[in-house]
DNA sequence: TAGATTGTTAATCGATTAACAATC
DNA sequence: TAGATTGTTAATCGATTAACAATC
């Protein structure tokens, strides 16, 4: 398979950029330089260039990027622009808040419904949308062609949800519990590791005290 | 400054190994080999190795390192040894679910209280901790010498919740919010990006699909 | 035209992996 | 001893940065 491929790097970025050049609002000059994202981001010009190059979308020496069109591009190339349906498994408070939470809405998500083992969570509402019992996930994600899962449950139910999760044909996972999961090949594990984000923060203070 | 420095990965992949050492439980072998980490893990035995050498705790030929050696020296190096007090900024859906999260104290991390502008909120309770108005705020700081704060504020009103907690002396920030936050040098800025991670899955989907 | 800014090629940097000697 | 596994040096890989020609 020929896959476009983009640098994870990169890709990484990409949200940044557009989430920056959103925020300018009112404010938005027509015409931005990588140079002024560049500055604003912290990052460097070239880098800002060499990340935009992926997009449909070309700058003009002198002027810069259109900035209305280079917000296009990303929303696209980002999916932005297309509903992608996404359930949660697991609703404790994280999961909760993540169903509640507006944002992902403006990403092109939208979280249908969450799913618990606890049957005094099951047939409540959250944000609106129903929190359902296990039994009821593998159905509705084939007949709604779910494919993404967000992983909310505590480390020791995290494998057994991922295994009825990929049974159920989901493509990718969002797993918020600390544990590495295994899944066959094509399906994508992304690991929201707080752990490690603790970890930076943690050394950084252990080395302003020595 | 001639500060022990740690690869950004390695730092990054050590709670990984923690995580994982601690998740084995009762059958825990005595002994572990780097081959056996990473064959778990789906990382390379070299690159754990290297890893683990950043630790003060060295590993046996033909044995391998000594498991329970190996998770002390870990949660040493991590700081999980000793606590850190940390506050929320921010007390909505996310940050009441970032201050239930029981998780956290096994990692060092203890959130004494929230702050919050909405005045509706404030003097409520959460998860047992105070949620408080945003001018209590630099006092107790201050006063119970807190460094790390956790930044669950809409974009918006963020850089502004930033300028507080530096004037306050808080030296490193958990930021949730989508947004690029300037701080003065000696500050750490962690950015939890959630857009970022929702590109990756996103753009995973894509490509299945063509 | 002159100057600003792009896109691209080459150089640098940092992290991962391969090779291998040391050693239990 | 022979074999397994470590720790380290050298080679590779990927990403960032520097240099610069193209161009509006």
């Amino acid at each position: 398979m020929a896959i476009s491929s983009i640098p994870r790097q990169t890709l990484l970025r990409l949200p940044v950029y557009l989430s920056y050049l959103k925020g300018l609002g009112e404010n938005a000059p027509a015409n931005i330089s990588s140079a002024a994202v560049a500055e604003a981001l912290n990052l460097g010009p070239v880098q800002v260039r060499k990340d935009l190059a992926y997009l449909p979308c070309t700058g003009r020496p002198k002027t810069g990027y259109v900035t209305a069109e280079l917000i296009k591009a990303l929303e696209s190339f980002l999916g932005y622009d297309d509903v992608t349906n996404a359930i949660v498994v697991g609703a404790g408070k994280l999961g909760q808040a993540l169903m509640g939470y507006s944002g992902f809405e403006h990403y092109g998500l939208h979280i249908l419904a969450a799913f618990d083992s606890n049957p005094e969570l099951s047939n409540q509402k959250c944000a609106g949308k129903p929190i359902l019992s296990m039994d009821k996930l593998p159905d509705l994600c084939a007949r709604l062609g779910v494919h993404i899962g967000i992983l909310t449950v505590p480390a020791s139910a995290a494998q057994q949800a991922c295994d009825i999760l990929v049974a159920s044909g989901i493509l990718a996972i969002w797993n918020f519990a600390p544990v590495r999961l295994s899944a066959p090949p094509g399906v994508l594990i992304q690991n929201e590791n707080m752990a490690s984000s603790l970890a930076v923060l943690s050394r950084h203070l252990a080395e302003r005290f020595q």
